[in-house]
DNA sequence: AATATTTTTTAGACTGATCTAAAAATTACA
DNA sequence: TGTAATTTTTAGATCAGTCTAAAAAATATT
């Protein structure tokens, strides 16, 4: 695993990002406004981490990741998400919050950091937003999600994600007691309404509308 | 408080560190030593500095931080001290290992950060070496600390720092229950080597001989 | 298919931080 | 006190990352 600057790093990232929700090749114009540069200084660039192998690059016709430059771009996704959880989770900022800081610690690279934040943080699989987290070789948990609105009654399950970060949202959900990790079963649905009733931690009883249910995300257990 | 480049922070920690424990000025090959850089580059940079009124320079006399300049560096150590914290503390890095990690997260800019993890860390007045964690404003804390050899007995207080941390000291610091933070009774001192005989955390009563307690800082609790 | 538009690349310049080599100032000492 | 040794500064170059403006290639339009 090569050492990369910052800079390259977010290139790697932000490539990886559009190559994620855009297709097969990506262009210069697109990485340009998503890093804040100009086009004139990507070329540049492409030009560098081709060599260093990290993506292929034809002139003119767009880039694509090299399986290095995936893995790379995953760790460095890894490290970020894992920041995230530590700013939620320990420091209590808000999920909305910590974007900015998470991209900052993200390039503090000293290896055994990681591994250790990984530990400390519990190994969570998914970020307050409830993107997953790569596993320290790169590679995705595959544990599949349900929205909990989706979730048939007489299943249970943990809560992995909240798709709104609103502060209303986050304060409701506070007062239900339900959070990131919180077990749940879901004991009946209400078909007028499409409201769940559910037990969270194995006690406190509660309902929650199809609006809210709608934004939480879940993995079942076995049953 | 102007935002400064990790290059620029790290020579003004390195001036201060300097200023600290050498004097009045400090020269342009010591802190080329300390930086890792060649005087020439030095020279260059202490211009800039000077410039942003972070020290005062006259060519050829060396340099001495303004308020300004110190108040900054204080505001850098605060952030490398509690990062050292929550690396040995949390995530259980030896105090020997913290170094360079601390050095990476402490070029993090984000304001709201620094504060929240104080808080985490339940404001932390010492880090793990023992040296004070400056406030907010860049002001030290001045509770007045002794080496635990010099406590009279009948005194107690708080242990705040170790200042030999070899993997044998710090496992036998272990083994008698003493930690950072631990609180202790000094309860009589053995004339013939010196040695004490201490209550830690109100329950355990141990020995230690004059070598481990001149190793040991503490804070006294008024009397 | 020829031309117009858009995208991408190149050329050349700038900034911040660094270096080496040479010049200048300070300090040490004979 | 005058010369030698040391320290510091300057001059000029390099490197990474960026920019603007112009050239080149690809794509779209008539």
């Amino acid at each position: 695993m090569q050492v990369l600057s910052t800079t390259e790093e977010n290139y790697l990232k932000s490539i990886y990002q559009l190559l994620k929700d855009g297709g097969e090749k990506v262009g210069t114009n697109e990485i340009a406004a998503l890093t804040g540069t100009k086009a004139a200084s990507v070329s540049d660039m492409l030009k560098k981490l081709a060599e260093k192998r990290l993506l292929s690059y034809q002139k003119y016709h767009g880039v694509s990741l090299t399986e290095e430059g995936a893995k790379t771009a995953l760790l460095i996704l890894r490290r970020y998400r894992l920041w995230e959880v530590f700013l939620v989770e320990k420091l209590k900022f808000n999920w909305d919050e910590v974007a900015a800081i998470a991209e900052e610690l993200e390039h503090v690279k000293a290896p055994p950091l990681v591994r250790r934040l990984d530990e400390y943080l519990g190994f969570p699989k998914f970020d307050p937003h409830g993107d997953p987290i790569p596993d320290e070789f790169g590679e995705w948990s595959h544990t599949p999600r349900m929205i909990l609105q989706e979730v048939p009654p007489g299943s249970a399950g943990k809560v992995v994600a909240v798709t709104n970060s609103s502060a209303a949202f986050l304060k409701y959900l506070d007062k239900v007691g339900i959070y990131i990790g919180a077990r749940i079963e879901v004991l009946d649905k209400v078909e007028f309404d499409g409201s769940l009733e559910l037990r969270v931690d194995g006690d406190k009883t509660s309902f929650l509308s199809r609006e809210v249910a709608a934004n939480l995300q879940v993995i079942l257990h076995p049953s």
